[in-house]
DNA sequence: TGGCTCGGAAGGCTTACGTCA
DNA sequence: AGTGACGTAAGCCTTCCGAGC
C-alpha cells in the first residue's frame, strides 16, 4: 500500500499540491510562483477529512441516501442507481486492486457472474456503461470540492456511503481531476492569449512614447526646461519605485506619487488577476484583464 | 437517424516508496 | 550504512464507447 502515513485510525487525505485543480485562487501564472510540475506535486496531508463532519448542508445532500445501507453489488442488482447499470470487472486495475476492495470485488463478482450470464450475453469484453443518480454526482462533486483525492478509507466509505463500488469512486475522481485540469488548461490559454495581446499593445504604446521622447530630444529648447536626470529604482522586496535626481537633494519619492506609479519596470505586474479556479470560471466571468 | 457531447471505464505509463540482497 | 534491483500501489494520460440530446 502507499498510505505509509495511514495510522490507520485517523481518515488520511491525500492532496495534490500546486496543480490547484482544488484552490480557487490559484494564480499559474504569477511570475514568483510559476506552476509547479504535475508530475511531482504529490503531498500527502493526514487527519484533513472526516466524513462525519461534514456540514448540515453536506449532510441534507445525502438525505437521500441512506448511509448505514451496507455496499449493494450492482452486478446483483443490476444497476448502481435508479438509472444506470454497471460495467463489467476485468483488466489490469482489477488485478491490482488492493486488499480492501478485494472483499467487495469478489462478493461483487459473484454476482456479476450471474448478471453476465443472464445478462446481454456479451460477456467480459463489453463496457455496460452506468449513469451515477443525481444524488451520487452531487455527493461525489461536494467531495471533490473539498479533496480532490481519496485515500483508500474514504473511498471505500464513500463508496459505502453512495451504494458504489470503490473503484467506481476512483474512476470517478480521477476522470474529474482530468476534466478539471482541461479546463484549467483551457482558461490558462486564453488568459496567456489575451496577455500577449496585451504586451504587444504596450509594446506599441511604449514604442510610440520613444519616438515622441527621441523628437522633444532633438530640440535644444526642450533641454533647458528639463530636469536634471533622474534614476529610477525598485526595492525587489516591495517592488515601490522610487525617483531619485542626481543633482536635488534627496528628492525621492515613492512610487505612490510618482508618475510611473501604475507601470511596472521589471516584468509583468505583479498583482495582475490571474486565472480562477476553471469550474468557478464557467459561471463567474474572469477578471478583468491587463 | 446521424452527429455531437458528456462522462464512465480501461489500459499503459510514470512515480514514489518499501523490501531485500 | 549505502545502494541498486525489484515489486507494489497510486495517479495521470489517452482512448474507447455507451448514453443522452
Amino acid at each position: 500500500m502507499d498510505e505509509k502515513d495511514d495510522d490507520g485510525l485517523s481518515l488520511g487525505l491525500s492532496l495534490r499540491l500546486g496543480c490547484g485543480e482544488n484552490e480557487n485562487n490559484r494564480h499559474p501564472f504569477n511570475m514568483h510562483n510559476p506552476p509547479q510540475p504535475v508530475a511531482d506535486q504529490r503531498a500527502s496531508f493526514n487527519n484533513l477529512f472526516h466524513f462525519h463532519d461534514r456540514s448540515s448542508e453536506m449532510q441534507s445532500l445525502l438525505q437521500g441516501i441512506d448511509m448505514n445501507m451496507e455496499p449493494v453489488c450492482n452486478e446483483e442488482n443490476g444497476v448502481s442507481s435508479p438509472n444506470s447499470t454497471i460495467s463489467s470487472i476485468s483488466g489490469k486495475r482489477a488485478e491490482r486492486e488492493g486488499n480492501g476492495d478485494e472483499n467487495e470485488r469478489e462478493s461483487c463478482s459473484r454476482g456479476g457472474s450471474d448478471d453476465e450470464g443472464g445478462g446481454d450475453g456479451d460477456g467480459d469484453n463489453s463496457r455496460k456503461k452506468l449513469r451515477l443518480s443525481k444524488e451520487q454526482a452531487l455527493v461525489l462533486e461536494e467531495t471533490f470540492k473539498e479533496h480532490n483525492t481519496l485515500n483508500p478509507k474514504q473511498k471505500q466509505a464513500l463508496a459505502k456511503q453512495l451504494n458504489l463500488r470503490p473503484r467506481q469512486v476512483e474512476v470517478w475522481f480521477q476522470n474529474r481531476r482530468a476534466r478539471t485540469k482541461l479546463k484549467q488548461t483551457e482558461v490558462d490559454c486564453e488568459y496567456w492569449k489575451r496577455y500577449c495581446e496585451n504586451l504587444s499593445e504596450e509594446n506599441r504604446r511604449l514604442q510610440k512614447e520613444v519616438q515622441e521622447l527621441r523628437a522633444l530630444k532633438l530640440s535644444p529648447q526642450v533641454y533647458m526646461n528639463m530636469n536634471p536626470p533622474t534614476t529610477l529604482t525598485m526595492c525587489p522586496s516591495c517592488e515601490r519605485v522610487t525617483v531619485s535626481s542626481t543633482s536635488s537633494s534627496s528628492s525621492a519619492i515613492t512610487s505612490s506619487s510618482s508618475p510611473m506609479a501604475n507601470r511596472n519596470l521589471f516584468g509583468p505586474p505583479i498583482h495582475r488577476p490571474m486565472p480562477v479556479n476553471p469550474w468557478a470560471a464557467m459561471s463567474i466571468q474572469r477578471h478583468a484583464l491587463p
